[in-house]
DNA sequence: GTGGTCTAGACCACC
DNA sequence: GTGGTCTAGACCACG
């Protein structure tokens, strides 16, 4: 589990945290049962206080991704691939539908949509950046 | 212009007014010249603070939309129209490029994008709601 | 006395049309005794307010450029040509003396502050506009 | 970053305290990366209200000169120097420009303005004063 | 602790 | 009447 945090661009870092938890518990490099670094681990890791690396290891416990072991640390509970499989395609399809709607208040067609779709996707995919 | 604030739905009072000066001007409500709604008048119908109003003005100048005529009130710049026209779109084409990069980190298909696009905008435009 | 107002520039309106008429006597268009156009005359001419215009003169008044002719309008004053000329002298040294001030803070060389009167004086020249 | 503030002279004090920011980065006192006051620091050293520094901050925020880390402060950004030594120059020439028009318009020649800027320069470094 | 938003109410210059 | 500035004090999200 390797945190990469991007201070200042807009998106809390204790979220940041938990989508690159659920994204690797998605696709498999954080298995069920498998436990996560400490919060101070973490924390020295991605170089970000203590208190929000344990803000985000608690709002996934409180979704049921993650267990915490007394004592001991949190690790993947056996819920967590299927609630981070759903959960991400769940988060796209509000985020997609929200653009949509201001395309929409903006008298954008669908087809202006589709367009910006595949360029973007384009310039996205041939850099491959990220 | 009327303006319809929804508080409380995370996006700043001074900026739904913004977005919706700015909208108006798009898509022709507004057109070069003409005055605005005073701070005062603007901020009893809407409910707000006067100074929240004028921060959404003031800001709006400083972005060239708007030009202040001392004493006189605030009226559409004639530069307007184009900044605003630019302004949605680039608007909707950074929250859509976003939403890739995560729709492409998770792994997924820009058919599959597609397949969203398309099944979203329909269910957007079947309610019409707003 | 034809006025020439660009409401917008920061200046107050009551400020360029003291200037213009200051600036009429020093160079010998507005003689001694002659008369002013009336505030409403003027007011329409410039597309001003006539409060705007009634403040000027009031201003031109208090500084003894202007004599008020009872009922009549105002007229240029005996000793308006000496003050006017000593008046804008004054202005352009006190404005000159403040971006000096400015420049000194800002570590400026007296010698780059020369070649920047130089150059810009030039390019004010050249097209001989304003 | 000690601030000092002339509240009565004129000028916003939203727009001093922007000034001075600008200043010690563009002569090197603040350094690329480097924290600034928190607003409330600042605030009660220039014996000002909160909000006047908030503004402040904000604005230079949106001209791209300081970057605000959430929950942690304001630091200079990596364009500020060459936006704030861009900005002296061009507020200057401006205010230059402006004082050389109204000379043209009074038909002051170049040699009378060139020996102005000598005197009042001279006064100005020989008391040396702020 | 940090900045960000909002309200309420005051005073100002300008038209 | 208009916008512009400032103060005071509250509440919020983030670290």
């Amino acid at each position: 589990m390797i945190c990469h945090i991007d201070a200042g661009n807009g998106i809390p870092i204790y979220e940041q945290i938990e989508r690159q938890v659920k994204f690797s518990i998605a696709n498999g490099s954080l298995l069920v049962g498998e436990r996560l670094p400490s919060v101070r681990e973490l924390a020295v890791q991605a170089a970000v206080n203590v208190n929000t690396v344990a803000r985000a290891y608690r709002e996934l416990q409180q979704q049921g991704v993650l267990d915490s072991i007394r004592g001991t640390g949190m690790s993947v509970s056996a819920a967590a691939p299927d609630i981070c499989r759903q959960d991400r395609l769940q988060m796209i399809r509000d985020r997609l539908r929200s653009v949509l709607q201001e395309a929409l208040q903006n008298q954008i067609s669908v087809q202006e949509v589709r367009s910006l779709v595949d360029s973007e996707w384009q310039s996205l995919t041939q850099q491959d950046s990220g």
